[in-house]
DNA sequence: AGCACGCCGACT
DNA sequence: GTCGGCGTGCTC
C-alpha cells in the first residue's frame, strides 16, 4: 500500500511561506488523533518515516508515540472527523527517535480502523500495540562471571568451588541461577561477589525463539482429514485474503490440522498468530504445538512479566518469532509478514473485551488478516450464528469434519426430566444422575459435573423477614463462599463475613442459601460418594495456569474420579478416561432475555459434553433439565445443531437482529441516578431515525447499579447496509453528558448487562 | 491519561 | 492570612 510521507506536500501549506517539515504523531492517550510536530534538524538527514517509534514533549512531560500517516486510508463516511492543524509556529520538535523496529504499515492501519471501527480513541488501540513497556528498549541484564585475575586470599568452601565451577563453565548467569545450578544458597554466591570473586557481565542474549521446523513431526491423516489439511495448506501457500470456517465436532482433530496451515506458513517464512480464547488453555496448546514442531511457539497474554513481554514484543517486531500464540491482545502485536491467523473456539464469547476500548477479537482477527492480506482459519465444533450467517452468504469458506477422530463416536446424550425425576428435598442430583455416576464411576471410569456457577449458592435470604442479601455497590445478590466463609458480589467483587443474624430483622440462624453452586453440589457429592475421589474446577480454585494444568494431568492420570466443575471443564481438554458428563442446571443461562441466550447454552453444554467419551469407551451426556422440550434441550439431544441453528437465524431474521442486522448499544452511567437518568433521556431526545434503523431505550440496564454507578442503555438496531458509526458519531455530538455521567459505546454488544 | 490552573474550607 | 480539596481544561 501506499504510505504517506514527509515528502508529501501539506495541504495547509500556503505559498510562499517556509515550511519547517512536520510529521503526525500518535501518542497512546485519549486523543481525538495525533499531534502534529516539527522534525528537528539533527532527525532531518535520515528523515521520519511513518510507523518510527518517538518521543516528543507534551505540555512540560515527555511521551512515547509513533510516527503516523498523513492520510487515512479509511473510507472517508467511516474515519474519525480531521483534527484541526495546529499553526507551524506552535509546533515542537520531536526529542528522538528510539532504536526499535518501526510499526509495520499493518498494524498501523489496524489500529486506525479498531479505533473507527469501535469509536474508540485511536492512541488508545495504540496504547494496546505498543503495551509502553515494550518501547522501552531492552537493557542488557547483567549476570556474573568470573573475576579475571581471582582475588588473592580468596577463601575456599566446597560451596563455593562449586558456585567458580558453575560460573567458569557457564558463563554470565543470574545470581539466583547460579545458587539454583550449584545447589548453594544465596548467600554464597553473594559472598562470592562482595569478595570480588565474581563480577557483572552483561548476560547472553535472552532465550532465542527457535523456528518451529514444519517437517519436525507431520501427522498422518486420512480421509476428511487429510483432505482439510490439504486445502488450508494450499491457502496458507498462496496467501492472499480469505475466511475459512473449519468446523469439526469435539475430537475430529481441529487443531492437528490447522497446525499444517501452520506448517506452511512457517515453512514460507511468513509469521503466523493463533487466538484462543482463554490462556488457560496454552499450556496443553503449547505442549501438542512442540510435539508437532519440536519447538515451542512465542507466547502473549496480559500477564507475561515486563522482560518476558520486552523480548517477545522485539522477537515478532523483528521476525524472530515465528509463530505466536495468544489472548486477543496478540492481535496488536507489530507482525511484519503475518501470513496466517487462527481463532480457535471462534464462537468464544471471551473474545469480546468489554471494557476500555470494546472489540471482539474474531472479528477484528478478520480485519487484521485483511489488511495482512493473509488467511484466517475459524474454528469450532459450534460455530457461531455470525460465523455460519458469513458462509452462508458465501463471504467465509467452509471446511467440516464430521467424524471423530481414532473411531471414538460422540457421547449419547439424554435429557433427566427434573419434574419426573426430581431429587430428594435440600438436593440437586436426580437419582438417575447418581445412579449412572455409582455405575460409571463402578467400571473404573470418571465421571463429570457441570454447573456454570461459582460458590455455594448465588442467594441468601433470611427465613424469618425475607430479606435478600444483595450487593451494596450493585444490582445483584451475594454468593456466599462457604470455604471463604464469605458472600461475596460477583461482579464488583465486594466481600463481607457471612452475618450470624440477619441484618435486617436480627433473627438468628435464619440466613438460608438458596440454589446450588459448585461447592454445594461438592457438598452434596462428597456425601453421596464417600469413596470417589473428587476434584473441583473453578476458577477461584485453580488460582493459575499452572494449577489447571497440574488438575488436568491428574485427571488424565486416573487419580481422579469425579470432576465437578466450572465453565474452566468445558474448554478443549482432553479427558481420555471420562465417560459420564452431569449438567446438573441445563436450563441455567437460557433465562434473562438475551439473545443469544439459546444459542450460547448449546455451544456450552455442546462444549462440556464433548469432554466425554474422547478415548475408545463411549461417553454419555445427562442433561438435568426442567423444560426437557426446549428447543436447546432437543438439539443437544439429537445432535442436530445445523437445524437449531437454521431456527435461531429465522427467529432473528425478520427483526433485523444480527447476524441479519447490526446492533450497537450506549450505556450510560453516572454516580447519581438523576446524572444518569437525564443523560439517558437526552439521548433518546436525539436518537437518530430513518429508514432500516430503530432506537430502543433507553431503559435501565438489567445490571441497574454496577460498582457503585446508575445504568442505562440504548440499543441501536440497523439493518446490514446502514453504517453505524457515522450515525452514532453524529448522534454523540448532540448529547453533552451531565456532570458525573459517561456514556460508552459498545458496537456488536455481546453482552446485554 | 497527566498535570496545570482555579476558586472555597480548616489550620500553622 | 496560607495549604489543599478536586472541578475543568489543555496538551501538537
Amino acid at each position: 500500500m501506499a504510505h504517506a510521507s514527509l515528502d508529501k506536500r501539506d495541504p495547509t501549506r500556503k505559498p510562499g511561506t517556509t515550511v519547517r517539515p512536520r510529521v503526525r504523531v500518535l501518542l497512546p492517550l485519549p486523543f481525538p488523533g495525533p499531534f502534529d510536530y516539527a522534525v528537528p534538524d539533527s532527525l532531518a538527514a535520515t528523515g521520519l518515516r511513518p510507523g518510527d517509534i518517538v518521543t516528543v514533549p507534551l505540555g512540560r512531560r515527555t511521551e512515547t508515540g509513533v510516527v503516523w500517516d498523513h492520510d487515512s486510508v479509511l473510507p472517508p463516511e467511516f474515519a474519525p472527523p480531521p483534527m484541526p492543524t495546529v499553526a507551524d509556529g506552535r509546533l515542537k520538535p520531536v526529542a528522538a527517535r528510539l532504536d526499535l523496529p518501526p510499526l509495520p504499515d499493518g498494524l498501523r492501519r489496524f489500529v486506525d480502523w479498531v479505533a473507527a471501527y469501535t469509536l474508540s480513541p485511536p492512541g488508545l488501540v495504540l496504547a494496546m500495540a505498543l503495551r509502553t513497556t515494550a518501547t522501552i528498549p531492552t537493557a542488557p541484564v547483567l549476570g556474573w562471571t568470573i573475576a579475571d585475575p581471582p582475588p588473592p586470599g580468596l577463601r575456599e568452601t566446597p560451596a563455593r568451588r562449586k558456585v567458580l565451577e558453575i560460573v567458569s563453565a557457564h558463563g554470565p548467569l543470574t545470581a539466583a541461577e547460579i545458587a539454583r545450578r550449584a545447589e548453594v544458597g544465596p548467600g554464597v554466591v553473594r559472598g562470592l561477589a562482595d569478595a570480588g570473586a565474581l563480577r557483572h557481565a552483561p548476560m547472553a542474549a535472552p532465550p532465542a525463539f527457535v523456528r518451529p521446523d514444519p517437517n519436525h513431526r507431520p501427522p498422518v491423516l486420512t480421509g476428511q482429514q487429510a483432505d482439510a489439511a490439504r486445502d488450508l495448506r494450499a491457502l496458507a501457500e498462496q496467501g492472499g485474503f480469505s475466511v475459512t470456517l473449519l468446523e469439526g465436532v469435539t475430537g475430529s482433530g481441529k487443531t492437528e490440522i490447522y497446525m499444517e496451515a501452520i506448517a506452511a506458513c512457517v515453512a514460507r517464512g511468513r509469521q503466523a498468530l493463533v487466538l484462543l480464547p482463554e490462556i488457560a488453555l496454552s499450556s496443553q496448546w503449547t505442549g501438542r504445538f512442540a510435539r508437532r514442531f519440536g519447538a515451542e511457539p512465542a507466547l502473549w497474554h496480559s500477564d507475561l512479566g515486563p522482560r518476558l513481554r520486552r523480548v517477545t514484543w522485539r522477537a515478532v517486531a523483528d521476525g524472530a518469532a515465528a509463530v505466536v500464540v495468544g489472548a486477543r491482545s496478540a492481535l496488536f502485536l507489530p507482525f511484519p509478514d503475518l501470513g496466517l491467523i487462527i481463532v480457535d473456539e471462534e464462537h468464544e464469547t471471551a473474545f469480546k473485551q468489554e471494557d476500555g476500548v470494546t472489540y471482539h477479537a474474531r472479528d477484528m482477527a478478520v480485519v487484521r488478516a485483511r489488511v495482512a492480506g493473509a488467511p484466517v482459519v475459524l474454528v469450532s465444533a459450534t460455530p457461531s450464528l455470525e460465523t455460519l450467517a458469513n458462509v452462508g452468504a458465501g463471504r467465509y469458506r467452509h471446511l467440516v469434519l464430521t467424524a471423530r477422530h481414532g473411531g471414538a463416536t460422540m457421547p449419547a446424550v439424554r435429557t433427566i426430566d427434573m419434574r419426573a425425576h426430581p431429587p430428594e428435598r435440600g438436593l440437586f442430583l436426580s437419582p438417575v444422575l447418581t445412579a449412572a455416576i455409582t455405575e460409571a464411576t463402578g467400571r473404573g471410569e470418571q465421571a463429570m459435573l457441570f454447573l456454570n456457577r461459582r460458590g455455594y449458592a448465588p442467594l441468601t435470604l433470611c427465613r424469618t423477614c425475607g430479606h435478600r442479601m444483595q450487593c451494596p455497590n450493585c444490582t445483584a445478590w451475594l454468593v456466599e463462599h462457604r470455604v471463604r466463609q464469605i458472600l461475596t458480589c460477583h461482579h464488583c467483587g465486594y466481600q463481607e463475613p457471612v452475618p450470624p443474624a440477619c441484618p435486617q430483622c436480627d433473627a438468628e440462624a435464619s440466613l438460608t442459601p438458596i440454589g446450588p453452586g459448585v461447592e454445594r453440589i461438592t457438598e452434596e457429592a462428597r456425601a453421596t460418594f464417600p469413596d470417589l475421589r473428587i476434584l473441583v474446577m473453578a476458577s477461584d480454585t485453580l488460582p493459575g495456569p499452572a494449577a489447571t494444568a497440574d488438575a488436568v494431568a491428574r485427571i488424565a492420570r486416573r487419580e481422579i474420579d469425579l470432576v465437578i466443575g466450572t465453565q474452566i471443564v468445558a474448554k478443549g481438554w482432553h479427558f481420555p478416561h471420562l465417560t459420564l458428563v452431569g449438567v446438573v442446571d441445563a436450563d441455567l443461562g437460557l433465562g434473562g432475555g438475551d439473545l443469544r441466550a439459546a444459542e450460547r447454552t448449546v455451544q456450552l453444554l455442546h462444549q462440556v459434553a464433548g469432554r466425554a467419551g474422547r478415548a475408545e469407551a463411549p461417553g454419555h451426556v445427562m442433561l438435568q433439565s426442567y423444560t426437557p422440550d426446549h428447543p436447546v434441550m432437543l438439539a443437544l439431544v439429537s445432535g442436530d445443531f445445523e437445524a437449531f441453528m437454521r431456527q435461531e437465524a429465522e427467529q432473528r431474521r425478520p427483526g433485523f437482529w444480527p447476524p441479519f442486522g447490526r446492533l450497537a448499544a450506549l450505556i450510560v452511567s453516572a454516580d447519581t441516578p438523576d446524572a444518569a437518568d437525564a443523560t439517558a433521556r437526552a439521548l433518546g431526545h436525539a436518537a437518530p431515525h430513518g429508514e432500516g434503523l430503530q432506537v430502543l431505550g433507553p431503559a435501565p440496564a438489567p445490571l441497574a447499579i454496577l460498582r457503585g454507578r446508575h445504568r442505562w442503555r440504548l440499543l441501536l438496531r440497523t439493518r446490514r447496509d446502514v453504517a453505524v458509526q457515522p450515525l452514532l458519531r453524529h448522534w454523540l455530538t448532540l448529547v453533552k453528558p451531565e456532570r458525573g455521567a459517561r456514556i460508552d459505546v459498545d458496537i456488536d454488544p455481546v453482552s446485554f448487562l
